[in-house]
RNA sequence: GCGGUUAUAGCUCAGGUGGUUAGAGCAUCAGCUUGUGGCGCUGAGGGUCGCCGGUUCGAGUCCGGUUAAUCGCCCCA
């Protein structure tokens, strides 16, 4: 016989999960909505052309692809699969694979339907997105992200917004998270010292590690990786991280772009700090919000302001480590990619299963709850009340009872336990006594007391 | 793609240095209780010890391989 099991790094949400599932999405939901977003779905399936390219060299390795239906080898390339190179095979027998996040999908979606869209373009999506990387803790193939994007409006006062939405939904959840956030015009006025734009895009995966690797690491794996050059940009980095308040750190930059040679690198860093001194000005209430310089994030489609979500909570236990639970930021060129230009956007997404993996951990998810609810099983004795007990479902449930008929007649006994697993409150009890005197046997299931009641009309 | 750990009943796990018929708790089913649940007691069913091979008189136990899960690395929510 075959053992059941479940393909590595996805889960089956039972029931009691998914009510603590729905209870945070509940509050993403109402959140996203306050601020009027408008929900959107896309298809899990998306053409590989839209999904490649858009996440960097590694994130292309990490999709899903979808075998072509029918007799694919038909069209493989003869070549590759004589070689048996997978790599180069793959584009002659897949056209399709599952999404890697929502923002590209969402970007498809927005060029595709632009004559019926009013830009800004405000809208929130919650769906599951699949990435085919080595799963562990924290980690899994199959997760949900929850995005909130507004599209075509280029004011900062976007990213303000969504700071402030993540502030809502974490102050909802209760729980204690830092923002932290950074700008990739700060980050490229390192390209001319790091000498190459590959160089610089190394210099940002190392720096991007630092609060997991620390200062010595990150210096320690410039010199491996070859980037002598920019161990001097990270000890400015550092020294500018090292400063007590955000506003301190922007000055830090702003007399660092006063040394600046080239003129187009010093305009990007002016821009990105006026840019970020700007927004936590906005920000009503900006003590969780931490400008951090290290910040770079992988996506390579962000263009400006990033940022990311961490927990900072006495409630999570100190040896309970998880990456980020949110991350974000803006993009210039995403929808150009698809042709239409000149469209900037700007998102976050909540990670809500790391949310859930933290809520967890620091007891805050609504417990499954031991009190009864309020609704009452209708036990038949036999079969011959089974047709009465059915009736007697429909009429009380017409009242406005929550009411359920066990779907079957084995012994009462049976039927009660029934009852208790599922917490009923009350149960009610049909036999041949009953349905001869047209009426029914209402027990509480918490006293124990009953009583006798006349069939409704 | 690279390392570490693990694999025994439906689930969680025990099973020193190899030695009769592989155990426990939970769950399931039945009974104590003919139309009354939670608690308790009694009993029953349930196993190719992941898979393949080797060492041995003898392997759940030791060795090699393999598969899967899991935790790290890379990278990321």
């Amino acid at each position: 016989m075959e053992k059941p099991g479940l393909p590595s790094g996805t889960r089956d949400f039972g029931p009691e999960t998914m009510i603590q599932r729905k209870y945070i999405l509940s509050i993403m939901q109402q959140v996203f909505e306050s601020h009027g977003f408008g929900a959107l779905e896309t298809p899990a399936l998306e053409n590989l052309k839209t999904l490649q390219g858009k996440y960097g060299e590694e994130g292309d390795q990490l999709l899903f692809k979808v075998l072509n239906s029918g007799d694919f080898l038909s069209k493989a390339d003869n070549q590759w699969l004589a070689e048996k190179n997978s790599k180069a095979l793959a584009p002659s027998i897949s056209d399709r694979g599952l999404r890697y996040d929502l923002t590209v999908p969402m970007a498809r979606f927005v060029v595709m339907n632009r004559d019926k869209i009013s830009f800004p373009f405000k809208r929130y999506q919650m769906q599951p997105v699949w990435r085919a990387d080595r799963p562990q803790k924290g980690r899994y193939r199959e997760f949900w992200q929850c995005d909130i994007d507004v599209v075509g409006a280029n004011s900062i006062v976007s990213e303000a917004e969504l700071i402030e939405m993540y502030q809502e939904v974490f102050a909802q959840l209760k729980l204690g998270v830092v923002i932290r956030i950074n700008h990739r015009g700060i980050l490229d006025a390192f390209v001319p010292m790091a000498g190459s734009l590959e160089a610089w895009q190394q210099f940002m995966i190392v720096i991007d590690k630092a609060d997991k690797i620390g200062s010595d690491g990150v210096v320690k794996e410039l010199n491996e990786r070859g980037l002598c050059n920019t161990v001097a940009a990270w000890e400015f980095l550092e020294k500018t991280q090292e400063l007590p308040t955000n506003e301190d750190k922007l000055a830090a930059l702003r007399s660092f772009a006063d040394g600046l040679n080239n003129q187009e690198f010093k305009e990007r860093l002016v821009r990105g700090v006026f840019d970020i001194s700007k927004i936590l000005t906005l920000v009503e209430s900006n003590q969780n919000v931490h400008l951090d310089v290290s910040l770079a994030r992988g996506l390579s489609y962000y263009t400006g302001t990033v940022m990311e979500v961490v927990v900072d909570d006495g409630k999570v236990p100190a040896d309970f480590k998880i990456g980020s639970i949110g991350g974000g930021g803006r993009y210039d060129n995403l929808t150009g990619m698809f042709g239409l230009k000149d469209v900037s956007g700007v998102g976050v997404s909540f990670g809500l299963d790391r949310i859930y993996d933290v809520l967890q951990a620091a007891a805050l998810l609504p417990s499954a709850g031991t009190e009864k609810h309020e609704s009452c099983l209708v036990c038949a004795m036999d079969e011959a009340c089974l047709d009465y007990a059915y009736d007697l479902c429909n009429r009380l449930r017409k009242q406005g009872e929550k009411i359920e008929l066990y779907p079957g007649t084995p012994k009462l006994k049976k039927q009660l336990e029934y009852a208790n697993q599922r917490n009923f409150g009350s149960a009610i009890i049909i036999g041949d006594s009953e349905m001869e005197q047209k009426t029914y046997v209402m027990k509480n299931l918490v006293t124990g007391a009953q009583e006798t009641r006349k069939f409704p009309q």
